[in-house]
DNA sequence: CTGAAAGCGCTTACAG
DNA sequence: CTGAAAGCGCTTACAG
């Protein structure tokens, strides 16, 4: 394994008595070696441990295989998801990953970004960036003359630009929606995103139009706009509330804002799902802990991560072999979430209820 | 900015009329260039958005000012904050992150990925994995040997043979533990991670010593040990009260399984924290909206990611100026955790404990 | 099947 | 102050 002293093919040239040239055919299992003159190399090779230096070798084919990856708050569910499963599926693809992250996705200096990962000869780039504000208006420009190819994850507002692979964010607002109606309630409230983020105005859309679909108003008093955070979920309940006393249903746009839900229930005494029923987005480890265990809607993210890896893979290949980024119309791949039950959300069917009521008995019997 | 043909130094060099070794000494900011090339070499160098090639750059001054980070479970709150920290504190000292990822702490192949961290150059290494089992034995054979240097983040169990920097987490067991028996609690239990975990391990040892410097046994029947996950904390509540009913406090080895006591907890029907104290580790987002709000014990795991890559700076450098790693004492640091006391444990003084069934009131009348 | 030559894009001495 | 030469560690044609 590693030497202190790092070798290079000349030092396995000499130890092998061969040329270079021959080294580097056995490197690159190339056919055309001898079959003595292979295992001498490959004897050398195993006995010092010598691997070649990617970036000389990178220089000279004008290929890193690394891939550069822009992310956004780590800290949170979606976002980690994606990147673990970008990460695994450019490893098995024999890329490596360069991880640049922004401290707001509004405000990050895009050119510096591109300038950097470019400078360091990526084959392509994964942008994990939320849509926030205008933050991809530099795509509709700059996007279409990068010098090698560019995936966005997560969906974009109006016709991509670039190719995109993201979650329906309009169905995760209808499943949530057409859930919470079906379990008998007159008023849905809905405590959305920050509402310059694209994935909050989509879910909001989503149940905007489910609404209106069965015949019911969206009315503003019924919109909340919070800011992904618990605390904002558990303002958002009381806003609601002083504004809708009949509200008996609510739609928090993500996990820890439906947590913040279920925390101003408790301060205020209303029972969850009788009183009032609670559905969140993301299904997060904790989701089926909370009390009552949250209905959620989940999301295909390390889908979308695994799959962004693939597309670029093939674009980089694309590029290439035509010797320039190709231009044919970018592609938006849209996964479809699904919605996970359980019990802070009234049923449809009235038996099931029971299950719940059941629950306490059989887990005091637990080992 | 980004061009679709890259440019080369020749190019900027023919356009600006001077030789590339003038254009090389104006990107790299030397003083000797006569006021008008410079002027004449950065016009061209702004019209054109020339940005000089890395890698050749890094090829021949063997210095890549990339750092390979080694990391697990960024699903996970502590090891995404870490990377988050890390990334920052690379990102503002110049230097590039390739991100691996290992999927289980015990089974990850360091050879392989220790290989591909130096077939890329990078400058030094990050080894971001928690101690589990013995997966760090390698690091008292090979570390020594490698020709880069490398941190290890988190702490180990003997000495160390490779620089560290983590978290005192006898000191969070300890921490946890006084606080439970300052709020009069005579038996204490504690689910602890997986014992695998040296981290595990540690926190149990201060929960042991803490418990004996109070003249108290730390009976066997007040361990169980969990896996992190929230249903691990769970059973290990039923668990804990099969065994000793008398338990009125419990200490869960982080945030997730003491959201799993909290949740066994109102399924039994125990008032937290009057019957049944608890605290957590970690300080996650939803800790303070957990109900009650969860007690727990905040690690610097910012302040550890940050100071790891800094530290790494510094051995980088004085390993280039020695031409080799140098083998001074190994440094481990530990940095110290605090608690964060909220409504789910007793406390010392009664007069506080008002506070809390005040808080109803205060936030009924919130906006 | 194998080696001598050329070159990837840059920087580091070395002359002028 | 500036340029011609050499070379980082490798791979790609090109001869033999």
């Amino acid at each position: 394994m590693a030497q202190r002293n790092r070798m290079t093919i000349r030092d396995v040239a000499a130890a092998a008595g061969v040329s270079i040239q021959t080294v580097s055919r056995v490197l690159n299992n190339r056919p055309d070696v001898a079959p003595e003159t292979l295992v001498r190399v490959q004897d050398v090779i195993k006995a010092t441990g010598y691997a070649p230096n990617m970036l000389a070798r990178s220089l000279i084919q004008g290929r890193s295989h690394v891939l550069g990856v822009v992310a956004y708050g780590l800290e949170y569910f979606g976002p980690s998801r994606v990147l673990t499963a970008i990460e695994r599926q450019a490893a098995q693809m024999g890329y490596g990953i360069t991880l640049n992250l922004i401290l707001e996705p509004e405000t990050g200096d895009v050119d510096h970004i591109l300038d950097v990962l470019l400078a360091r000869q990526v084959d392509g780039i994964i942008w994990a960036i939320p849509e926030v504000g205008d933050n991809r208006a530099w795509s509709r420009t700059k996007g279409s003359e990068l010098p090698v190819p560019i995936m966005l994850v997560g969906g974009m507002a109006g016709r991509p630009h670039l190719p995109s692979i993201g979650i329906d964010n309009d169905a995760i607002g209808c499943l949530a929606t057409e859930h919470l109606l079906a379990g008998g309630a007159a008023k849905v409230g809905i405590i959305t995103g920050p509402l310059s983020w694209w994935e909050a105005q989509q879910r909001l859309r989503g149940w905007r139009m489910t609404l209106e679909k069965h015949g019911l108003e969206p009315a503003d008093s019924l919109i909340v706009e919070g800011d992904w955070t618990v605390t904002s979920g558990e303002l958002g309940l009381y806003r609601l509330l002083e504004r809708c006393p009949g509200i008996s249903a609510v739609f928090a746009s993500n996990d820890q804002m439906a947590l913040g839900v279920l925390h101003a229930a408790h301060r205020l005494e209303l029972r969850v799902p009788q009183e009032l029923s609670v559905v969140g987005v993301d299904n997060m480890a904790e989701a089926s802990h909370f009390w009552p265990p949250l209905t959620t809607v989940d999301q295909p993210l390390a889908d979308a991560g695994g799959r962004a890896v693939e597309e670029i893979d093939r674009l980089i290949a694309r590029t290439r072999q035509a010797r320039r980024p190709q231009d044919s119309a970018p592609e938006m791949t849209l996964l479809m979430p699904e919605l996970i039950v359980r019990q802070s959300s009234r049923l449809a069917v009235p038996i099931e209820l029971t299950a719940f009521d059941g629950m306490k008995q059989a887990t005091a019997s637990l080992d």
